[in-house]
DNA sequence: ATTATATTTGCAACATTGTTGCATTTAAAT
DNA sequence: ATTTAAATGCAACAATGTTGCAAATATAAT
């Protein structure tokens, strides 16, 4: 819990229990949470409202950061300082619909036209992880 | 204009303005289109109801395929019969938000733990398109 | 061309999701 | 303990997606 408060303090964010609690479901989840699942996992009954702003900030700030497997699932995890500008592959399982970051996986690509400028690539693989094989 | 009726034929589709007008809006543009740019491309106006239903009927018979850039960023496709089983890089352009499909474009990965079994793994590359440089 | 059948459409009503303004509450700094 | 700044909850609203059903349309058969 200690580590919480201390990555809101590191972000200039004020310490509140909405923030706190969204943060210590993320965390101790194995793999990352749809909104659903975090609302799920929070105890205390928070406004709607205060969700979205409270997502919007983490967010924004970059303390969460979205996996989008489809427009209709969205996933977020915690953004880890060796992370933030390193590119990781997804893996996304279609049996458990869990998504598994993997740092393992160094990929590339080649032939994508002179004209077009690369900032970064992002790849998602799906599957079927461990459990779902 | 006879092509289009073609492939609603193809998919034992009923042929109808809406569908043929959505159809051909995708296919008369040169990059993939948002359903917003694709209402007000199509000229008649329909109800909110039946476009929802046609889009449905579209990608369940893979006439359509969906690129999803982020879950608020949706851009549709015509599927081509020889892309069908075959994957293809995006790209997506930070400058106009154009999304362009790269066939051109190889992609491997490697490291992936053993108890993952991968099916297909996309790959978006984010960056500047020609007009965007 | 006309009719019969099956499908699609539009409307209404509703459910869900996301947004904004403002008064109240809470956190933090002094 | 008091002040100040920020977050919260509420209400009202906007946008998006869904369902049932009667009317309209497309297709197939005569």
């Amino acid at each position: 819990m200690k580590q919480i408060t201390e990555i809101l303090h590191e972000n200039d964010l004020v310490r509140t229990s909405c923030r706190e609690l969204i943060i210590q479901a993320i965390v101790e989840s194995p793999t990352p949470l749809s909104k659903e699942e975090i609302k799920s996992a929070v105890s205390g009954n928070f406004d709607r409202t205060t969700f979205y702003r409270t997502f919007k900030t983490l967010l924004t700030k970059e303390v969460i950061h979205k996996i989008v497997i489809d427009n209709t699932l969205v996933k977020y995890a915690i953004t880890e300082k060796q992370d933030q500008n390193k590119q990781h592959a997804h893996f996304y399982c279609l049996g458990c619909n869990n998504v598994f970051c993997i740092p393992e996986v160094q990929y590339t690509y080649t032939g994508l036209p002179d004209n077009y400028k690369p900032e970064q690539a992002e790849l998602l693989i799906k599957g079927y992880c461990t459990n779902c094989n």
